[in-house]
DNA sequence: TGGCCGATGTCAGTTGCTGACATCACCATA
DNA sequence: TATGGTGATGTCAGCAACTGACATCGGCCA
């Protein structure tokens, strides 16, 4: 074999590593590269961007949610859907809770990385909303159960990794769909 | 005078200008400079980015938000006093509807924009949140009522600048509440 | 065996963005 | 009125992210 496989992996380790150590602004692609044993040109051909390397997951995290929301009972309401979804991915990051905070140390560090981030949620939540709407849910109904599930999702994740938390993931999930049920209930004045 | 004022302004005009004519992509911070009538290093001076320049309204609707509910009654729940808010903001874009659909257009053709646009999105919600603490509400609740009023106005707005709609923002904006409302509530088998 | 394909390398070029330093109208104050 | 400080701009050099075009060559299929 002319190169060792497995190159898009490799420049995701090293990438992972670099932006730990010294953080992602002081850390060049050309470097990154070097340690992965290729080309600068060949991490772009891999990953659109610098950015992009730490959310290779997403694609695969985005076919859980979807899954698992078409999968739900016809007779679940959409707001059950999607809670179950995200009980699933929950487990899915339970796994993994050591890497998990370290990549969010590594994004919450930057700017430029929560914007990405934050672009991938809203990605996970119009596929909910997609997945919602083939359930035959309604358009109004089915952006808005998508965002509040995301709302929830990012939370009980920023929840999650603050080490002082000795909850789970999945409980501080349920938790957080109940204090938003609570918090969209409670209403003084009335409404309109 | 040496040099014309309000140079920020027309560099605001020129990109806007620019942008809509030939898309973000192919503009060149020169090129906006150039129709300025400054240097590319002065647009630097002004707008750390060639993004930023689409969003520097952002600070003053944050505050606008954040005044808007730490002057709600004391007796307004937390979903009140951030529906108060969004609907303070709603007035603010009615006047500018054109403009304001002008700009989305622009946003919405280009990722980065998008995701310079969430990630103010974003910090309107934490300071939503943050306004609510001061209020009294304790984290999980503040927090999602920060990122439901978001959700709310993201839904509202998306569909205001669909121009199918005849609907006013303030009057989306009260329906993608109800709504949200009735999403959370509706539940069919015991939510645990 | 020959030729196509896919992953990589090489290289040149554009553009976003930054730091360092110069300029010069304006303003306050002696 | 002279003097010196200040703020907004210009000039210039340079790095790093990203792209397009073309070359290379091992492996696989006909």
């Amino acid at each position: 074999m002319r190169w060792e496989p497995g190159s898009r992996s490799r420049l995701q380790e090293a990438a992972l590593a670099l932006y730990g150590e010294r953080g992602f602004e002081n850390t060049t692609v050309a470097e990154i590269a070097e340690r992965a044993g290729v080309t600068e040109r060949t991490f772009f051909r891999h990953f659109t961007d610098k950015r992009e390397v730490l959310f290779w997951g997403a694609g695969a995290l985005q076919e859980l949610l979807v899954d698992a929301v078409a999968g739900a009972p016809d007779s679940a309401a959409p707001i059950d859907a999607v809670a179950a979804a995200l009980a699933a991915a929950a487990a899915l990051f339970e796994q993994r809770r050591e890497g998990s905070m370290l990549r969010q140390d590594i994004i919450t560090a930057n700017t430029e990385l929560r914007e990405r981030e934050l672009i991938k949620l809203a990605a996970l939540a119009s596929g909910l909303a997609d997945a919602l709407r083939r359930r035959g849910v309604e358009d109004p109904a089915a952006s808005l159960t998508g965002e509040a599930a995301i709302a929830v999702f990012k939370v009980a994740f920023e929840r999650w990794v603050d080490t002082t938390n000795r909850l789970t993931l999945t409980q501080l999930i349920r938790d957080s769909f109940d204090e938003l049920k609570a918090v969209t209930a409670a209403t003084s004045p009335p409404a309109h």
